[in-house]
DNA sequence: AGGTTATGAATGAAAG
DNA sequence: CTTTCATTCATAACCT
């Protein structure tokens, strides 16, 4: 019934006067050339994942440059990080494919040649990248159910919680009645 | 799923079939807006870590909404609370930041600032708990065994990342040093 | 303008 | 619990 709205934002509004670098409007993080150069300076010094204190510190000498906030610096470092290796990744994915293609007799997934990333970055840190299996596919049934929830039941009280669906009641309430000793 | 930082998104799910924009045959559990809603509620009602017959019991009641499965929800809880806490520190940081970078004229800020840790107790938002008929919240005892002191925030390694903006040098380079005990 | 790309943000899953 | 990884969503910036 309430189809009509398929992704709306809502932003802390008075972000007015922003104007970091080129007027930017606001709503989300739009890194400054300056900002973005430090930020790929420190990835390319090797800096993968900042703590906390780095972070901070980071956020701080960056916010010169312009509006920033640490969690915008987290996510730099995770995105970038994390999109790195996707290239890395697809990259040697190709190159196996090719491999696997030409002999394709032997099957040594040997990636021997794995520096062969041309990844516009002399980068100095090892990635070590997985060969996947290619014995296990059909697998989507077994459900590897690990779960291991219960680290920590002990005293876990016979608490309750219930909770509606307000309008629509569609369904039963949910209540959570636990069982006590 | 709210409280977005600075700009958040609601993304609405289809309620008749999922299938919420890209993927029905995503791997991953993708929640519709009634489960999340619910999920939310029952956060907001105080629970943060459920035990197993509970997660059972709500991924009961959720899978009216949709395929879902108890890891599922053991997972929300896990990330959702981790995620408050993570947000809200990183948020204290920068209200910090600010705070600072008000007080100091010309700012440079040595790693010494960093000292300035009690930053407050951000934690622990129910007490509201109490409506509730019963009071031993199992919840609330974990809770308490938060009143530790974080003292695990970072150990990560003594490096020192130092980077400079070579032409323009208007603001202190960059240095990361890591305090080393 | 409308499609495409780059990337900020979010989050499910899992590892540590 | 904390931290990291992967995948996806959303959108500013960029084409054509």
């Amino acid at each position: 019934m309430d189809e009509g709205m398929s992704g709306f934002c809502i932003r802390a509004a008075s972000v007015g006067g922003n104007s970091s670098s080129t007027g930017t409007k606001c709503g989300r993080w739009n890194p400054t050339a300056e900002q973005v150069k430090l930020l790929t300076d420190l990835f390319r010094s090797g800096l993968r994942t900042p703590s906390t204190d780095q972070i901070q510190k980071i956020s701080t000498q960056l916010s010169f440059y312009g509006k920033i906030e640490s969690k915008n610096v987290f996510y730099w470092f995770q995105n970038h990080k994390a999109r790195e290796r996707q290239k890395r990744r697809k990259v040697s994915f190709d190159e196996k494919d090719i491999m696997i293609r030409r002999d394709s007799a032997k099957i040594s997934y040997t990636q021997n040649f794995a520096e062969v990333n041309h990844v516009s970055e002399p980068e100095r840190v090892i990635e070590t990248l997985q060969l996947f299996p290619l014995n296990s596919f059909g697998e989507a049934e077994s459900e590897k159910q690990k779960l291991r929830v219960h680290a920590n039941d002990q005293y876990r009280g016979n608490t309750m919680f219930s909770c509606t669906m307000g309008e629509q009641m569609e369904h039963p309430p949910l209540d959570l009645r636990l069982s006590f000793a």
